[in-house]
DNA sequence: TATGATTATTAGACCTGTCTAATTTTATAT
DNA sequence: ATATAAAATTAGACAGGTCTAATAATCATA
């Protein structure tokens, strides 16, 4: 019925707004742009594209969200995304904090197939490196009950089971200093930054 | 001292023109257009942008060659394809007839640490899955000396070592009846058409 | 509830890569 | 040698995706 072929610079606003409405009920403008390091008069001329195709609705000055075929494309490419990860890490031996940007590429190549004999090649791995869910075939996603590091109560004890920050300089900083996945810690004090 | 930021077209012009210059001293612009279906004008536009970059020197209503710097980015494209199309077949379980398209746009992720690595992964092979060699990380490449099965004499006793065709139509027949990478067969008849 | 600040949208421009149509150059055949 | 065919180029148009500047809608707060 609908033909599925987005360019490049959908499928990235896509991802974007899938990301950006985790933090609420819809996703703004100016934060998608944001994440996309382009200008929110570019987003929204995007935004009436996708919902002309049916991924998403959007309410002008209110925000978006993404319709259920929105969601299915989106989830397929977190999933690509986050299995190519994987395979960086465990079969090619990148650290875990130098594998975003390739995959950032990897996540375009569009072919369903591929994906899912990775996925069989990886055994069907829950989480990414990162410590992220990965969808699997169907689009379905677990979701983890954690909670900021910033949230914890100082001197509580917890395990990093993810790290949320998309900047390099942010991951290769905890790698170094020996802050890994699984890792146990004890929370000291914190600061306004984190 | 030369930014060598290629887009994805200009990446896949060079890999053209390569090609093409492979059958005689010289590419001529309709048989690149042809091997990347858009039309002779937008190549000869492509062509001196290129051509500005120092990747090829361009006579007009003559041809094109490839400078060393054009060379050693198309054999760049060509070791990531190959490389990709060995990872597809050999890892992922893909027929070798079912890869090429795939490889056409995994090749377009740009990181030299991502080929090396796979590179490395895949135990540096020196051929793909159809027989072609592989470019070493410096874009050495070895030469096989092969003739094409339409150069044979007839009864002569033959081994297939590589297929040309870029056309999936003809990778699948040949797969149907049998006919692999490594097969001995004996040259029956001539057809023109092979 | 009026006003200023914030956020989003529109309008118009530009760049890239493609196209078609017209033109120019080179090759071929009598 | 000239006419014609083939191949390549140029000129101008257009679509996609971005930008800046101007405008409009919403929000916050006195």
């Amino acid at each position: 019925m609908s033909r599925t072929e987005l360019t490049r610079s959908e499928e990235d606003h896509l991802k974007a707004v899938y990301a950006v409405v985790g933090h609420g009920p819809v996703a703004g403008t100016n934060e998608i742009a944001d994440r996309l390091g382009i200008k929110a008069s570019s987003v929204t001329v995007m935004l009436k594209k996708l919902a002309a195709k049916g991924l998403l609705e959007h309410a002008p000055y209110y925000g978006v969200r993404l319709t259920s075929r929105g969601s299915v494309m989106a989830l397929k490419l977190v999933r690509r995304h986050r299995l190519w990860e994987t395979f960086l890490v465990d079969r090619l031996g990148f650290g875990w904090d130098e594998v975003h940007d390739i995959a950032e590429q990897l996540e375009h190549v569009s072919s369903d197939v591929l994906t899912d004999r990775l996925d069989d090649h990886l055994g069907n791995p829950a989480f990414d490196p990162h410590g992220d869910p990965i969808p699997d075939r169907k689009g379905r996603i677990v979701q983890r009950k954690t909670r900021a590091l910033s949230e914890c109560i100082t001197g509580a004890q917890v395990r990093i089971v993810a790290v949320d920050s998309t900047t390099d300089g942010l991951l290769r900083l905890l790698d170094a200093k020996g802050l890994h996945i699984g890792s146990q810690l004890t929370v000291l004090e914190l600061h306004p930054f984190d």
